[in-house]
DNA sequence: GTCTATATCAAGATAGAC
DNA sequence: GTCTATCTTGATATAGAC
């Protein structure tokens, strides 16, 4: 998708710049930077089309022109988070001397400063047809470069990571819990392979 | 809550027998069980008042005359979960001698078989006021007995645990990954420290 | 304890005029 | 490209009769 050169309605390129967001028209754009700031801002309830159409300027009926459906907008919003993942978690591993450290450093911030977005790429099922090509692959491949290329190995330090940060965001520690040893332990154990 | 002899309304003891269930009116216990299979056959989604109502055979509006509101019949499945999962793990880890994988195996394996309950339980913020008193700890209990007291060891494994099952469960791994093989990779590491 | 009737609210999406 | 108007569906919850 999005591949041929003169495209209609949906998935009109802007041929330079790169990123989902330089893909899609710029009114389009301008919606999902207003969801994205709506979604992160008062949760996922609040991300209805008639709410994110105030934010814009416009009623929630003409969202439909620029964006098929509400998935189609969700799958741009997941699809940018990849992208910014993909970005964040390179420079993190990039001439860090503790790589897994800042890697994991890099996927916890993520996702604390952007909890509704974090919930969102992760809670359920992916669409991955809807998704822009390749940007789930991307985020994905420092934490194996990490690993050495050990797939097994870095499917577990993802669950862990992800576990860490879901069980951190939905409160399920005790409340004075120290998560950052929490984190330390469970990194070192996972450095014995290494 | 729930302690005292002669409740009235929405927390009738039974006096005798154990669990969630039995400290409920027959009525409500009846909801409750239906609500449960309504959830697992059907999803989340399909677990409204009306469906419900439909199941045990009378109208939404009279569910209310047993539960006082959907946070209380979610309530009352979270703490059911919680305590099958106290005998599930207490019996995995009992007698087993790698108390780990067996304490392991049983966690997957309480949320393949009820994923939508298990969603339930972990995926949002805890009403921990209104679950029957005791019964998260109870749950992870053996957890901790493995680690030998170890809170961070057990916050760690438990943290892989849930990211391994939720992305399982979400479908986030690729088709063909050999799940299986993560389990023990991660596993390992974290016998490390033991 | 169960019912009917209803309040209240909100969602996603489309038709057709301008 | 945006609008108004509307369709369709569904939710939780309460009032008051029986």
């Amino acid at each position: 998708m999005s591949t041929t050169p003169a495209g209609r309605g949906h998935d009109l390129p802007t041929a330079d710049g790169v990123g989902v967001l330089s893909r899609l028209t710029p009114r389009a754009r301008e919606i999902v930077q207003a969801a994205r700031e709506l979604l992160e801002r008062d949760g996922p309830d609040a991300l209805s089309m008639r709410r994110l159409a105030d934010r814009v300027g416009m009623r929630a009926s003409s969202i439909y022109e620029h964006l098929r459906d509400k998935q189609a907008l969700e799958a741009a919003l997941i699809s940018v988070g990849f992208e910014e993942q993909a970005d964040l978690f390179a420079n993190a591993v990039r001439g860090s001397d503790d790589p897994l450290s800042a890697l994991a450093a890099a996927y916890r911030d993520f996702a604390r400063r952007q909890p509704h977005l974090y919930r969102l790429m992760t809670g359920r099922p992916l669409r991955r047809d809807l998704l822009a090509a390749g940007v789930e692959e991307a985020a994905a491949i420092p934490l194996l470069r990490v690993t050495g290329g050990d797939q097994q190995l870095a499917r577990a330090i993802w669950a862990f990571a992800h576990g860490m940060v879901i069980l951190e965001l939905n409160h399920r520690f005790p409340p004075g819990a120290d998560l950052d040893t929490a984190w330390r332990t469970g990194l070192a154990a996972f450095r014995g392979p290494l």
